[in-house]
DNA sequence: CTGAAAGCGCTAACAA
DNA sequence: TTGTTAGCGCTTTCAG
């Protein structure tokens, strides 16, 4: 122990975590000593008796999906901010996965969860009745006592389709994930989507509603692809994601059309990849950096005023922008 | 205490390690207790009893790039194949920041790390000479006592530049990162590039070469646009990194070159992206899960040897293939 | 097969 | 301003 060094004990943890009623005469020996040894903290020991671990935990589907790893980044920056590190866990966007990493966090071996649900449906709403620090980064699912944070997906989708509309478009597809309930990423753009229709008195044509299974490249190709041979007529594409309208782009091309002269599109997250598509890809931009900011900053409230009676869940929804490029451009 | 409920204290340690003498008869039990308590370990004793966090850390420049965002993904789970879990540290490409990831391996708070060394370089060998498990993911450029897993750099980039040599290029261009020593990424690939040119026949030219920054879409981008707007001729690009290429792609395509008929470029990485972008880009494929598996089975080694004597360090290079796609196609 | 004793390294609370 | 006491919850060791 570094007490060796210098003479003390405990005075070695006042130093340690900058207590103040330290002489500084004192301070200087023990950090000298320290130095010296080469003393290191033994975080699980501090762990033990602070019942903090310094370390949250972020759930999201894969990292290596560009939107994921975006939102990755902007979290483990802020958190870095407050001094917390972050271990993140892939679920696979399956419920089984959203819930093992519910479970971790039970261990104590995170302060808190950053949660971003996919898998989890309304039905799990019990299942999130946990009393440990959580913040679900996603939609509005869930009726329990759950802060959140999540994306304006339904005046966005508006705001993209309108603007294809705007640009001249008057069939409109929508390439879409499977809509689970009425409440999921893929229904509440479906939404959007339909309410700019309604507004420029275009009638819904199911026809030009394109399901994929999953918010991949590969299934965004693969649709635009069918679309384009179903031989329905179509001068514009709402895209779920960027990740999809990339993959769409690509399946455009591999069809022989061309993008925006014959057909435009947009998408929705504006990742960084959609600038450097060839065309760029128009987005609707939903501030990741303020959802991240706010979803660690929820997070760490919960985790201080931890064994104080429940409070009410907090809601935050992003605001967005329409990102114009190329491929609505003119 | 879980031992409420049944009647022993230890035992209960016994039934969650699965340690083999407890009469099923116990161990049934103990288990209905802790179901019926919700007993959750406490992973912070343990961490302090054991000495193990069950906690690895990855220390990347950035997990949103796509290249560093696809190795964490199969990073994670490679590690969850054994129950590790992985925490990310962004090191922002800079020395200081990979120090900082240094340092907390130290503190015990991961059993091992494995660093993405950018930012380090041979003068701070000195520095990487710890005694806990570490595995550096990159160039070899150590000598230290520390397990390397590193990419086939020169012989893939000659296989890149002599693809496009066989493709009819003639002038090959080279959008590189700076070169700040003799055995960093860029200086290796671009080894590989002028061994490709010699092996052809095909002088070395300067003027041919785009020096850039930071090995992002964006300065891939300018550095296109500058070759292009330069007046040099050229009718093929190899690019440092995929990412850098994405980035040529936008950059050719606002001078209004197009890949593949004016000018065929390929990458190095061969990240998920390239198949998408439009037209596909070619790549050297560097086999990321075989480069994740060595290395988190080599960090799994060494934390398991911990404490025994040094040994001899290991370096593993991956194989590489050739990809051939659209932007190279004839 | 089960339990008792001891201690991992730290810090909250208090005393000096 | 510094030190003492205790104990966080677990597991290693050894005895029963």
């Amino acid at each position: 122990m570094a007490k060796a060094a210098g003479v003390s004990a405990m005075t070695v943890s006042h130093v340690i975590n900058d207590h103040p009623h330290v002489k500084s005469e004192t301070r200087e020996r023990v950090l000298r000593a320290i130095a010296e040894l080469d003393y290191r903290v033994n975080v699980a020991a501090r762990n033990l008796r602070t019942g903090r671990t310094g370390l949250i935990g972020l759930a999201v589907p894969e990292v290596d999906r560009p939107y994921y790893g975006q939102l990755a980044a902007e979290i483990i920056a802020e958190a870095a901010k407050r001094d917390l590190k972050v271990a993140i866990e892939q679920t696979g966007a399956s419920r089984e996965g959203e819930l093992a990493a519910l479970a971790l966090s039970r261990n104590r071996l995170y302060d808190g969860l950053i949660l971003s649900t996919v898998g989890l449906g309304p039905a799990d709403t019990d299942l999130l009745k946990v009393e440990y620090p959580m913040v679900i980064l996603g939609e509005r699912i869930f009726d329990g006592p759950v802060d959140h944070v999540a994306m304006p997906n339904v005046e966005g989708a508006r705001a993209a389709t309108a603007h294809l509309i705007e640009r001249g478009c008057r069939r409109v597809a929508l390439i879409d994930g499977l809509q689970n309930g009425e409440v999921d990423v893929s229904s509440l753009r479906c939404d959007g989507y339909r309410k700019a229709l309604d507004e420029a008195g275009i009638p819904y044509d199911p026809e030009l509603v394109a399901p994929i299974e999953q918010l991949t490249m590969e299934h965004g190709a693969v649709a635009a692809r069918r679309l384009a041979d179903s031989g329905v007529a179509f001068d514009g594409v709402f895209c779920v994601t960027d990740t999809v309208a990339i993959g769409a782009l690509r399946g455009l091309a591999d069809s022989g059309l061309r993008v925006p002269q014959d057909v435009k599109v947009i998408g929705f997250d504006n990742i960084s990849e959609s600038s450097y598509t060839v065309p760029s890809l128009s987005s609707i931009d939903p501030d990741h950096s303020l959802m991240a900011g706010t979803a660690v900053g929820f997070l760490v409230g919960r985790i201080a005023e931890k064994g104080k009676k429940k409070q009410v869940a907090r809601e935050f929804i992003s605001r967005f922008s329409l990102v114009a490029r190329q491929s609505t451009g003119g």
